[in-house]
DNA sequence: CGCTTCCCTGACAACGCTGTCACAAGGACG
DNA sequence: CGTCCTTGTGACAGCGTTGTCAGGGAAGCG
């Protein structure tokens, strides 16, 4: 910039205005300014008008697999409405791992990245001493975090499984499976929970099987085979979420089952599978855009109390929650 | 620094020698301002630091859209490959549009990023004046731009449509119709020019069809249609890119045809379908990873020509591509 | 003509850190 | 006792911007 100015014969506060077209600066002294910029190919270095401005126009998403397709698009959704503000977006994994997520935490703080969005590793409490010292807004995303309340964004578990074993009995099933993701996980057991809980509100049979993984294709199998072939076995099996639901339908595929199914998270090519699958759609792209929205709120001064924001899910039936004919014969209970 | 430096009566330069465990602290001293930075939760402006130092630690992926799974899984290996050094990764999407994609260039250069990873969006020459000028190290992935030679990350595409028709050739199929994406895309007019070429080579028939994309499921179920029903039907496909496979699939499930398929890219799922997907996977892991892996080179000061590295893709034989027994009998041409 | 007002421009400090250099104190050594 | 070296520490400048304030000239007004 000093460069610029000395060249132009004018000073480097002048230059700034020109760069960032601020008024006050006489038509022909403008044209001279650019002129020059262009010849030796000035670019501002936005690092130094951070360190004076305060604000780093970025903020940054922590997740724990960018691989994972529900991440990736949280992901998509969350670049484009940081850039449609100006900002720029870091991403960052945790791996699952509370002790990275400090660390990950700690260095986007450093950044003084402006806001995180935050998908918790966990069941970290809220008061994370270097991140609630900072000042730094965080939304979660996902999963809530333990302690105070934060501003929040998940999806309605309860109402997804509600559907899903809804769908199920209307379609003549009785005996549903659960099959969660490991426990150590928010979603996992709240949606467990709520697998029981609508069972209780249904008076549906209640020595149904529930298991919470990790689930592997190998263990996958023989459990499906086993429950299936019970004394009162099982018709139809719930997946706790994409992962699970993938490696539900290899063991399915395996072992020769025919079962009733809904999956957690949709997923492409769900239609074209046979049969069908049916599936409980929590829209990650509405997730990630609502929790900056949040964030935005927050960074443009909104102090209101911290707000949980559950968003809906749909249910979107396909065929696989269809009683099997093969098992239609020796239908279950009333 | 200067509040953590007044508090433990030292100078600053000290608090700075703790804060980077520079050596030639007094251990007494060392733990004195240690207890002070935690007392008032001290955290280094990494912005500043910048500044001074001149390196942001920092990458930028720029791609087309981060939802694709076939980007995230770069942009996670990315991701993972620079935090292991220290970077963090600033990720963008250029959603395909070359002015947006100066423009997101531009900004990442502004902030000093220390080297970029780019899917090119379009024919933009390598001499993008803003970038190159910044000197700023670019690793260009998935396809190459015009101009002089600049390093450059691609998957044998030639390879990957030689692969899918031997194998269609293999199982009995004689007319093969190739569905490539926008020929826009250099990928896709590559992979074309390639299926050409074997075609030549093999002395196929020179009369199949080539259509580029873009492809919906409405416009190419009848095309599909139309091709299975001619004098001299084609048997096979091979689709251009992962996001023509899944059209295709769903155009062939519409109109219900067999027919011989090879997709190119791998998809999660691809072998529940029925028949299961056989395609022409490339690594994007290994991919992004090599990016990087070049990036830090020249971050390091390698000075060595540009370098184009080319990777090899694999042929996942599932089902899909052998001869639909509906069209055995009239086996075509010899 | 003197005064105010407006427009344009520049000097300067400061953002928070680190590289350089200098300096003081203490010990080793001749 | 003087010299040299080592160790620990601090003063200071400067990274590249921008916010603040001040100043100079032209125009407007009485």
């Amino acid at each position: 910039m000093a460069d610029v100015a000395a060249e132009a014969h004018v000073s480097v506060k002048t230059v700034s205005r020109v760069v960032n077209r601020e008024p006050g600066v006489r038509r022909d002294t403008e044209q001279r300014v650019r002129g020059v910029i262009d010849r030796i190919g000035f670019m501002r270095h936005d690092g130094a008008r951070i360190l004076r401005q305060g604000r780093t126009q970025t903020i940054a998403l922590v997740v724990e697999d960018l691989a994972n397709p529900f991440y990736s698009q949280i992901g998509a959704a969350v670049e484009r409405e940081a850039r449609i503000r100006q900002h720029q977006l870091i991403t960052a994994s945790a791996e699952g791992s509370p002790t990275r997520e400090r660390v990950v935490l700690e260095g986007l703080i450093n950044r003084r990245v402006d806001g995180l969005v935050v998908v918790p590793a966990g069941e970290r409490p809220a008061t994370d001493p270097t991140v609630s010292a900072s000042g730094t807004p965080i939304v979660y995303v996902d999963r809530p975090v333990r302690g105070e309340p934060c501003d929040t964004v998940i999806s309605d578990n309860p109402g997804g499984v509600r559907s899903a074993v809804e769908h199920l009995v209307a379609n003549g099933h009785r005996r549903i499976a659960f099959l969660g993701d490991d426990a150590e996980f928010w979603t996992a057991r709240q949606r467990r929970e709520a697998f029981v809980a609508i069972h209780d509100a249904l008076g549906l049979p209640g020595d149904t099987r529930i298991a919470m993984g990790p689930h592997t294709v190998e263990s996958l199998a023989p459990r499906l085979d086993a429950w299936s072939r019970e004394r009162t076995p099982i018709t139809a099996v719930i997946t706790g979420n994409n992962r699970v639901t993938l490696n539900a339908l290899h063991a399915m595929r395996q072992v020769g089952i025919e079962m009733g199914l809904v999956g957690y998270d949709d997923f492409e090519l769900a239609d074209l599978i046979e049969p069908a699958v049916t599936v409980v759609h929590q829209d990650p792209t509405s997730i990630g855009q609502k929790a900056v929205l949040q964030l935005f709120a927050r960074l443009l001064g909104d102090e209101s109390p911290a707000q949980t924001v559950v968003m809906p899910t749909r249910l979107i039936v396909r065929e696989s929650g269809r009683l099997p004919a093969s098992l239609r014969a020796r239908k279950a209970l009333p």
